[in-house]
DNA sequence: AGCACGCCGACT
DNA sequence: GTCGGCGTGCTC
């Protein structure tokens, strides 16, 4: 009898086996027996004669029901899901499980119909009579009397309190019709006329057009405004019109209907979009879209990367830099790599996008693995906005900020103008400085700044673990003036709020505005000049712009200058000028004010002196002279536990198994450490952070001694994870 | 991860 | 005398 092995929903690192009336082809579903209960698995081999002598093998379970008749995913896709299980050393049950859409993990089947809406017969009755009161509601009536329609179109022309009135009135009622016939988007006409390229857009342009039927990857580097949006435009449309479909990756946090409403208005073509909100049903509906061919474009984020498509034809990456690209949890893939790889197998151009690129990116561009476009020019020659260092030592702080910088926001307040208060909150525990003379309180062996354990009210270095009292004063100048840096934007709210009592803030962070409505809402009141003081985190620096803004202020910049993320430096750089982008325009420029003890810290006078492309090329020298990423690989092994000495000591157990090999090559560890954040939620985090020049070696180390890890005795006690390639180093 | 089995404390 | 605590062990 013939034996699958079946990739089922569990964290272990293996397939099963079972027995089926004929062989199966890989990336079918099946619903399997195991143990007591029943899961729906994924065929990822068949044979005709089991591989295993049949004697000592445990008898196999014979297959409960064969889900599809087809695979769910066809070759790209299957062997991404290989290449993940053993890049990312994840169980493939829990790949598979991150793959799908969820619709399909618990067993929806593939169909051919779609969600529509059709009249009931009360609703055949109200198109004849029509004695229905809601003017839109007699429309929609009308709309549906020549039968059904598919939901997504009946929604696009009738609010959504329009449908629930009818369907509470039982005239109208959901229902499924058959699929159209593929679409042929093909056939589109712009809606709009391009606008003309600039000569370096147009350089751009024609680069990628020219290789546009294999893979090249290309980082499209380009100052913010200088029109990257309409180089992704402009290339597109060719490969549209030779009916071939294009997967756009954005961060999170960017994909507002404006983005999706730009592409839709230039094509005059239906935007799939996927996003992490949408309802289970509206992703399946999607994906199963993009598989049969019937979407031209699809917009999406993360996950978006596992979208099946019938004939790629390219793949973007915008803000190629963005964090929200690597998952945090369970398999921890970055959807940027990913991208490259899939790009790569599925023979199509790929082109990565950013103002600030990640310093992963500018290496492969720098060392021609990637072909480098470069914008340095903004649209509409719009200038740059001046960087400024704003030296606090010794000032007076009024709510965090320097006196000094109040007087700065005094006067541009009272020209009409707005500004924006901008506050790193990032976890970075903050470093112990001395606010007479600048200087941190390092770790002697590592020359690097301690970080300040609150719960302990300890110092702790989080290169080699050494750990002392917080001293009373400076180690240089001997002030008692100490400080730890950091202020939540609350309490920067309420400082504000008593130094300009006249002026309207609105706070913009993501307890704030919970739910995309509210910040477009925001934004679009910023825009109006509701409010002249903005005070917001992260989220102001990603892709809106405020043109009545031309002050922008900095706070904090100390935290992530002597962070123990080595990251850190890089992140306040895109930080910085991902921000200054935002403010100002041509007859209005801005500037930007950085808020710092440490004013001759020379990253920040590099990235105000020379930008940051200078900035990113000094970065990747330093990075290379220490040998960390991208000229090693890193892999982090978390653990936690509600015992701190469980997880650690499971981290220095895991650190034993590893130690012959790593000494061999030439990698090295960094920990067990606590985290960052040491406690969440009541169990403690620890860390061990594996290092090699070689990515080889490194994950033939993880491949070779994960089994003696998965065995010992403490790794079921503890919580733990492996992270492959991680950004973030808390 | 589930979901069992299994061996020790406070309840009708 | 039982109900139930969560320790550990297995899942083709």
């Amino acid at each position: 009898m013939p034996v699958i092995d079946v990739a089922v929903p569990v964290p272990l690192r293996q397939t099963f086996s079972y027995t089926c009336e004929s062989k199966l082809a890989a990336g079918v579903r099946v619903s399997v027996p195991f143990g007591r209960r029943q899961l729906i698995g994924v065929v990822t081999a068949s044979y005709d004669d089991p591989p295993g002598a049949d004697d000592s093998t445990p008898a196999l379970k014979p297959v409960s029901e064969v889900l599809d008749e087809q695979p769910l995913f066809d070759r790209t896709l299957l062997s991404l899901t290989d290449w993940l299980a053993s890049y990312y050393h994840h169980p493939v049950g829990e790949v598979w499980a991150t793959v799908m859409p969820s619709r399909l993990r618990k067993g929806s089947p593939l169909s051919d119909k779609s969600p529509a809406y059709t009249l009931t017969e009360a609703g055949e009755q109200e198109a004849l009579s029509k004695t229905l009161k809601g003017k839109k509601q007699l429309e929609c009536i009308a709309l549906l009397a020549s039968g059904p329609m598919a939901q997504e179109e009946v929604k696009s022309r009738f609010s959504s309190a329009v449908l629930k009135a009818l369907e509470e009135k039982a005239l109208i009622t959901a229902t499924t019709i058959a699929h159209k016939a593929s679409a042929d988007w093909s056939s589109f006409t712009l809606q709009q006329t391009p606008p003309t390229a600039s000569t370096e857009q147009g350089v751009a342009i024609a680069a990628i057009n020219q290789q546009a039927h294999h893979f090249v990857p290309y980082l499209l580097d380009g100052v913010t405004g200088s029109g990257k949006t309409e180089v992704y435009l402009q290339v597109i449309e060719p490969v549209l019109k030779q009916g071939k479909q294009v997967l756009i990756l954005v961060p999170e946090i960017g994909l507002t209907p404006q983005t999706v409403g730009r592409f839709e208005r230039r094509f005059g073509i239906t935007v799939g979009v996927l996003h992490s909100q949408m309802t289970d049903l509206a992703r399946l509906n999607v994906w199963q879209q993009a598989r049969r061919g019937e979407l031209g474009i699809i917009i999406g984020t993360r996950s978006a990367i596992f979208t099946p498509l019938k004939r790629p034809g390219m793949i973007i990456v915008d803000e190629e830099h963005d964090e929200s690209f690597k998952q945090q949890d369970g398999l921890r893939y970055h959807a940027r790599d990913l991208a490259v790889k899939r790009a790569h197998s599925e023979n199509v151009p790929l082109i990565l996008g950013s103002a600030t690129p990640s310093l992963e990116s500018l290496n492969n561009a720098l060392n021609k693995r990637y072909t480098h476009l470069t914008l340095s020019q903004r649209a509409g020659g719009a200038s740059h906005t001046q960087l400024k260092v704003l030296d606090s030592r010794d000032q007076p702080l009024h709510a965090g900020i320097a006196q000094g910088l109040v007087s700065i926001m005094r006067s541009h307040l009272q020209q009409g103008n707005q500004v924006l208060v901008f506050l790193n909150r990032r976890g970075f525990a903050p470093a112990v400085i001395c606010h007479h003379c600048g200087q941190t309180v390092d770790c002697k062996s590592c020359e690097r700044p301690f970080t300040y354990h609150k719960s302990q009210g300890r110092l702790q270095c989080h290169h080699c673990g050494a750990s002392r009292r917080l001293p009373e004063q400076c180690g240089e100048c001997h002030s008692h003036d100490l400080q730890t840096s950091g202020i939540g934007t609350e309490q920067l709210e309420h400082g504000l709020g008593t130094l300009f009592p006249d002026v309207k803030q609105v706070r913009i962070d993501s307890d704030a505005v919970k739910g995309k409505d509210k910040l477009i809402t925001r934004l679009d009141e910023i825009n109006a000049r509701k409010y002249q003081l903005l005070v917001g985190t992260q989220i102001l620096s990603k892709g809106h712009h405020f043109p009545h803004v031309t002050l922008v202020v900095v706070l904090d910049c100390d935290g992530a200058l002597f962070s123990a993320d080595f990251r850190a430096a890089e992140k306040l750089a895109q930080l910085i000028t991902q921000l200054a982008g935002r403010a100002g325009r041509a007859n209005k420029p801005g500037e930007m004010w950085l808020q710092t003890d440490n004013p001759g810290h020379p990253l920040l006078q590099d990235l105000i002196n020379n930008g940051f492309a200078h900035f990113a090329r000094q970065a990747l020298q330093e990075r290379k002279l220490a040998l960390l990423p991208p000229y090693s690989s890193q892999a982090i092994f978390r653990a936690e536990a509600n015992e701190a000495g469980l997880a650690l000591n499971f981290l220095q157990q895991v650190r034993d198994c590893y130690r012959p090999s790593v000494n061999a090559a030439k990698g090295g560890f960094i920990g067990p450490l606590p985290c960052l954040i040491e406690k969440r939620q009541g169990r403690f985090r620890f860390m061990l952070v594996l290092q090699c020049p070689q990515r080889g070696a490194l994950h033939s180390w993880l491949k070779h001694h994960l089994k003696e890890v998965e065995s010992l005795p403490l790794a079921n006690k503890v919580r733990w994870s492996l992270d492959i390639d991680p950004v973030d180093l808390s």
